[in-house]
RNA sequence: UGGGCUGUAGCCAAGCGGUAAGGCACCAGACUUUGACUCUGGCAUGCGCUAGUUCGAAUCUAGCCAGCCCAG
């Protein structure tokens, strides 16, 4: 008798309400859970709790809330503020799926007597013959699959991971389920922000809730020419272009931070471009670690294209040697290595 | 005070008698379940001011104003 149970994670989006769907279809036991993250964040308002549970209610499952604020304040937001005092730049969704959806929550589905958890993500979970192993891999989805943000999950949970999304190749194909099925949230826009900055302003996100405050300094290139006035380090990410006010012959963008003189570093795009970059705090999921210099491929951003290179471990860090130099490789941003469409690992970029 | 040069959008800048290029910046929209990047669109009824020549002037002429440079 195997054990079908199942923690579904539910935003009360499209995503995660047409999963506990197919999860239903598909003969396991679904038990939705909706955590409750951070107050006024867009995925834990009134609103996101009632659409969790009508889909829950509409389907006949079990929907719980849980309250995890003050793990999501430590774990997420905190290390969020602390990226951002340090001129990092944070990728927020990382840290939330390692310590909550694929940390917290695992440790609820355990307590349910859950053999599973799920999450309405863009990804891929299966066994590979060839590594002797369960794999978490990129999703049928093309441009919006989600695997990159899912590199920091822990290694042995894979197995215990179903993405019911795993194989749709358009989202409108899942609001076409929504839709067929009656489920009210077919029509609910996507999300795109930071969930707990729903309107999208960081900064004042950071200025209200943090001691990072607005203090000015210089913009300046390379040479150290000064060009220009900042508002605060932690307005600037490297490759930014827009807001920095300053007119030039050609487009400026953000290459770095002088934290100690709070200065902005700009120059031109092609100073944007890096060949080599090291990686921390890494999590390696197909292998246990890197023994010798492997072929991947790699992400370093969210949206961006994979790029070919060649990768080394040195301890609990590795080296990155991109074949083509990279466009604004970004501390705070995670890199993650992929072999075809199985994610090998990742890492966390550190500052040049 | 004499001589020379320059004044075109927030910044840079083309134009040199035929009805205001371009870049930067800025703004709006698209894209985006991180910050960004990118893309599309917008952005001088007016060319320091005032007269004049001309069918027609940012372009030619005169005067004035402002700035820069060289003389003394």
């Amino acid at each position: 008798m195997q054990n079908k149970k199942v923690l579904l994670g539910m935003s009360g989006g499209v995503d995660s309400s047409v999963s506990a769907l197919l999860l239903k279809e598909q003969g396991y036991e679904p038990i939705g859970t909706t955590l409750e993250l951070f107050a006024g964040s867009s995925c834990c308002n009134t609103n996101t709790y009632l659409d969790a549970k009508n889909v829950c209610n509409s389907l006949g499952i079990p929907h719980f809330i849980y309250n995890c604020k003050e793990d999501f304040k430590k774990y997420v937001i905190e290390n969020f503020i602390d990226c951002y005092a340090n001129c990092k730049t944070p990728n927020p969704c990382i840290e939330c799926n390692k310590y909550m959806k694929f940390g917290f929550m695992w440790e609820k589905a355990k307590e349910l007597g859950c053999n599973y958890i799920a999450t309405g993500h863009y990804a891929k979970t299966e066994y590979s013959e060839k590594y002797g192993r369960w794999v978490l891999k990129k999703s049928n989805a093309g441009k919006k699959d989600q695997s990159y943000v899912l590199w920091n999950i822990p290694k042995d949970l894979i197995e215990h991971v179903i993405f019911p999304l795993a194989d749709f190749e358009d989202k409108e194909q899942i609001r076409e389920i929504a839709r067929k099925n009656n489920l009210k949230v077919a029509n609910k826009p996507d999300s795109e922000d930071i969930c707990f900055v729903p309107d999208g302003n960081y900064k004042k996100f950071l200025e209200n809730n943090s001691k990072i405050k607005p203090k000015q300094g210089n913009i300046v290139n390379s040479n150290g020419e000064v060009l220009g006035k900042h508002t605060g380090l932690y307005n600037y990410t490297i490759g930014q272009r827009k807001g920095l006010g300053i007119s030039y012959k050609v487009p400026l963008f953000v290459l770095g931070f002088n934290k100690d003189k709070n200065e902005v570093i700009v120059g031109e795009e092609q100073e944007l471009y890096k060949k080599e970059v090291i990686v921390t705090d890494i999590n390696l999921l197909l292998v246990d670690e890197i023994k010798e210099e492997m072929e991947v491929e790699v992400k370093t951003r969210y949206s961006s294209k994979v790029a070919k290179a060649r990768i080394v471990q040195k301890e609990d860090k590795i080296k990155i040697i991109f074949d083509e130099p990279q466009r604004a490789i970004t501390p705070g941003q995670s890199a993650v290595f992929y072999i075809g469409d199985i994610v090998l690992g990742g890492g966390k970029i550190l500052e040049q």
